[in-house]
DNA sequence: CCGGATCCGTTTCGATACTG
DNA sequence: CAGTATCGAAACGGATCCGG
């Protein structure tokens, strides 16, 4: 998930970050593991965006390589894949609900529905400790 | 700023974000307008990422095209631009911590000063009032 | 000098077809 | 179901040129 090319990144505080936030898939996929409760490959595969499979399959393994996710075999059906968020994952929630908040500000129309923003504003804390604990339990 | 491509975005509360956090080189000049101090077309050209010129300008573009940033002409040089962010690129700053704070705590090695990740562990609300105050007045 | 625009060779991305 | 292989399209990097 590191860039190929070592540049020097002496004082910035976000450098490291950027090549996993620098994509549009990448940050695809990780909305769909927190918002929408996806779990597996072919889930992820039906997103109204239409990632193409070998995007998908090399974001996947990006972000498991960054330890961002964990892919493991579904107990329930032996035949799949079960894609699930780490703690390095999970404290991505913040960072998501962030923008979550922004997008629904300055963009109303589009995005989150109202009475989630309204919860996310007046009680930022309680929202991400319940999607925490909902995606914990997955 | 937004996609070509008209894709129904329903429920999901991000996607209308996506396009302009899923840039690597757009989010590298945001970061440089918020804790860079940079400003100017040449001062965002000699970052160590070293961006191309017509990357820079595309990108310039759009950002001031999503409202993001602001152009103007220097006063003082008359001959130079001056980018700065908008209140909606200023509502950015909360997103840009979080990332901040996310890549801190999980590459501690890389990335940003110790002291400045534990004054924003602390008091955020007092950080983003801070930076807000100096990119403000500006 | 500053802020781009343009052209071009190279790399990377992504849609589709195909496979274990 | 979960991916690879292929190949055309798009993005990028670098150099160069140009208007103010």
């Amino acid at each position: 998930m590191r860039t190929t090319k070592p540049t020097r990144r002496s004082d910035c505080p976000i450098c490291y970050s950027l090549d996993f936030l620098g994509d549009k898939w990448t940050l695809l996929v990780v909305r769909d593991l927190v918002f929408m409760g996806k779990r597996h490959y072919g889930e992820f595969l039906k997103s109204d965006e239409g990632i193409a499979t070998n995007i998908l399959a090399d974001r996947l393994s990006k972000l498991e390589a960054a330890g961002i996710i964990r892919k493991s075999v579904d107990p329930e059906s032996r035949v799949k894949n079960v894609y699930t968020l780490t703690e390095k994952g999970l404290d991505l929630v913040p960072l998501m609900l962030e923008l979550v908040a922004w997008g629904a500000k300055h963009d109303p129309q589009t995005g989150a529905p109202k009475a989630f923003v309204r919860r996310l504003r007046e009680d930022r804390a309680g929202v991400i400790k319940e999607i925490r604990k909902r995606l914990a339990k997955g």
